[in-house]
DNA sequence: TTGACATGTCGCTATGTTACGATATAACAG
DNA sequence: CTGTTATATCGTAACATAGCGACATGTCAA
């Protein structure tokens, strides 16, 4: 009954709890909008707020969240602050969703 | 001032909010696992319950779950109900998933 | 200094999610 | 029928999350 050979793949307990972690931070459509925007180029939050349609506050709440997974990086020029991609695996996993949910702009 | 130039990439806000929904259902580490398994082969609620470590009947909820997304589909054989990925693009996603967190064994 | 602007943080409420125990259904053996 | 196994569902309590208004900080201009 052991041995029925399914060769299941190997699995750290650890591993899928960090994932599941950042999975939940990326699984929000304000959140999904602003890693699209991001990796395209460096946005303030007031831009990012603007086009996502949400208050200042609440953007930067949002983007305070993406930052403590690694997500972005701030850095302030005057009275901005400029966001931008930190985490290189960001543009695959995008890509991975968009090819699946952005496809046909209908 | 609109005329930035920025060209930010299209967004279908309702897109955006049902691929927020889909990646919650993924963003559990019971959950991860279990699509981690079915790209792999067929496998009973009990199998799944038993790797997961969970009740046989909080394995069967998020399965549900997930059954709800068109992740999966179920067939009954006799007492036992079997399990299988029904969409394709999880294969992708979970490939992303596993270049970023479950690399080195360790 | 004062005031305006950009961003960040706090406290709260509403809402969603999870896991559990109990119970229900379904298939089968005797 | 009865009992056993496998899976599913329901109610609920503990917990997490989202968004809001109010307030705090930080930068700059006059």
């Amino acid at each position: 009954m052991a041995t029925k050979s399914k060769n299941k793949p190997i699995g750290n307990p650890t591993a899928f709890t960090q994932a599941a972690e950042c999975l939940r931070t990326l699984a929000h459509p304000v959140r999904l909008r602003m890693v699209q925007l991001l990796l395209h180029g460096r946005y303030t939050v007031g831009e990012l707020a603007e086009d996502c349609e949400v208050p200042d506050n609440v953007a930067s709440e949002h983007l305070r969240l993406m930052q403590r997974c690694g997500f972005f990086t701030s850095e302030r020029e005057g009275r901005r602050v400029y966001y931008k991609v930190a985490e290189p695996h960001l543009e695959n996993i995008m890509n991975c969703i968009e090819s699946r949910f952005l496809q046909s702009p209908e």
